[in-house]
DNA sequence: AACAGAAATGCAAGCGCTTACAAATTGTGT
DNA sequence: ACACAATTTGTAAGCGCTTGCATTTCTGTT
């Protein structure tokens, strides 16, 4: 009843060029064995027959395929949607393909989503920041899956990096915001359990604070999951406080965007009455208004070299390798002096 | 050299429980047809081993591989993300991994990616929007690989759909616009070439002007790659014209925040000068300022219905089912009636 | 106690490919 | 012309799993 045409085999290929299937299979994959003229009659064939190779075969029998695994909070943020794209296109040029899990910032699940990328049989693994149980990096271990984390860096240097160090570089944009004179500091920071990025950055802020002999509130200190919406709570939350701060500083670009909006909803004028930054540098941030002061990360630039460093540890056993990317401050509008 | 234990097969663990690899194999597939001994002996040696079944092994003897392939424009544009990212969390929930590739708007690659997910065995396909070159279309086809489009409707009702009718979604919005007396329209299209949802919703501005008997001035359409910034710079070009129109409406929201952000550099306010109009109504719509009136989409929804109707074509053989969405105006601030 | 039928298990043949190893072909120097 | 090495090809054994079919082990009957 199913008369689809079946799809050609390498044998099928074999028999049409009149040759075995190895050398057929040399033709694909290891040309420089193969005589020229060979060469040509196969590949006519595999033409003619409108093969392509099964890929599970492949990766049964050469115990490799092609394929990288990547477990990400949600794409839904566009900062990893950014830099898995750059990083995908990268594997897609080097002839590899993207198998993309989430764990919904849930990291208890992640263990899970790795055995189940190692079972589907990924020469490599993508991870998001450094923080897991040790439940996780025990059977990355063991199996062997050569592994890069992205987007924080690893102090112990025991693991393949591409990242930047998020602390330091809150700690440069917080020594900007201080050191225009600002006091009283208002932080809404990421939810930090499980998520070294934003531990890292609320870090970044409480140590240049501790630096300058400056306390801050706890009253003005929020932990809010990722969300333009809980930016806003959030942001009304501080400035509700007695004594509100003169500056609010957010974990991220979209908890900062969060706070501009509320902050024009309740009739406060950013950066006269209070100033605001973020982090990230997304698209957004210089078309919000007013337009964010933030601190920018290679996205792109961070996806495709995490391609080519987990690249280079499947096929050229390169060692471990860190890589740190630059960041830097990008100032715009919503950062100025306080004004009381 | 390499002492990493080896990682444990079926028949290792038929060994372990003193069973023959098919009862394994039974064990972990079809519980039902094992008694309950000798699946109990089964799983305590599957846990004793750590063992994770080799899905490509699994894919080469069963033919199904439980993976999906997405092709998408990109990532980095936040609609896309969004619903896909749904389409794999539930694509996750039934068991399946998502293989995701992109071609950047570029269609011609799409074919070569079809392509290779199908070589790499998905078992089905999640495709965006219904315009794409024939020899894509035929090779599925011919391959017989369930394959849903989304983010549009196929008129031609060949084939399944989860999407909204992008013309008249644009009908409606362009219907208010003008009831509300704007007779000089402005449109910024998203680039039209390969894009079937851009192209109807140009066709759906252009097609309520026409049946209200006003005319577009030609220099008042343009047509546009996807980002902020070709909106900001689109909108500058629209207003610069002689006799600038009272209303732009843009093909999608990313656009349209780039006219709003253009608009207020150039001092013409929103909505009293000019107002503007978006689609796709992405979180960021509403945080604008003024805040964007636009066409919502369930892009959440999109993503997980077309999860579920994909899988319901492979696992249950559903015939082509096409879901239509609905789609609504949500009325912001950046339209008002026309002041001169 | 004997037996049919159902339920559980085992056997073994693949799935489509890669890759040692062996065999055949070609080329080289004398 | 020959022996011998280098190059090209073929043979066949897996890779780890599923599954049709044969076989064994239980049921419940008579």
């Amino acid at each position: 009843m199913d008369n689809r045409p079946a799809i050609p085999t390498l044998e099928d290929v074999a028999r049409a060029a009149g040759v075995s299937t190895a050398t057929v299979s040399r033709c694909l994959n290891e040309k420089a064995k193969v005589s020229q003229a060979t060469l040509d009659k196969v590949l006519a064939a595999v033409d003619q027959l409108g093969y392509t190779p099964n890929f599970n075969a492949r990766a049964m029998a050469a115990k490799q395929s092609q394929t990288i695994g990547a477990i990400i909070p949600t794409m839904e943020n566009a900062i990893f949607a950014r830099g898995i794209q750059a990083f995908q296109v990268r594997l897609q040029e080097r002839g590899y393909n993207l198998l993309v899990s989430s764990n919904g910032y849930e990291p208890s699940v992640e263990t899970e989503l790795v055995r189940s990328l190692a079972s589907r049989g990924a020469d490599g693994l993508l991870l998001i920041g450094c923080s897991r149980n040790a439940a996780t990096y025990d059977y990355i271990e063991r199996r062997g899956i050569p592994t890069v984390l992205a987007w924080s860096l690893d102090h112990t240097q025991e693991r393949a990096c591409v990242g930047f160090d998020n602390c330091t570089a809150m700690q440069s944009l917080a020594g900007k915001v201080m050191g225009l004179g600002h006091k009283r500091i208002g932080v809404i920071s990421g939810t930090v359990q499980g998520n070294d990025r934003a531990e890292a950055r609320l870090e970044g802020i409480m140590s240049t604070a501790e630096a300058r002999g400056l306390a801050i509130d706890h009253s003005h200190i929020i932990e809010t999951p990722y969300g333009i919406d809980n930016g806003s709570a959030a942001f009304e939350q501080i400035m509700k406080s007695s004594n509100p701060p003169t500056v609010v500083m957010c974990g991220n670009d979209v908890l900062a965007a969060g706070a501009i909006a509320k902050a024009r909803e309740l009739g406060i004028s950013i950066p006269e009455d209070v100033s605001i930054t973020g982090f990230d540098d997304i698209e957004l941030a210089k078309h919000v208004y007013p337009a964010l002061t933030t601190v920018h990360v290679p996205h792109r630039n961070m996806g495709r070299q995490a391609a080519d460093v987990l690249i280079g540890m499947i096929e050229d056993q390169n060692p471990r390798i860190t890589i740190e990317l630059e960041t830097h401050v990008v100032e715009r509008e919503s950062l100025s002096a306080p004004s009381d």
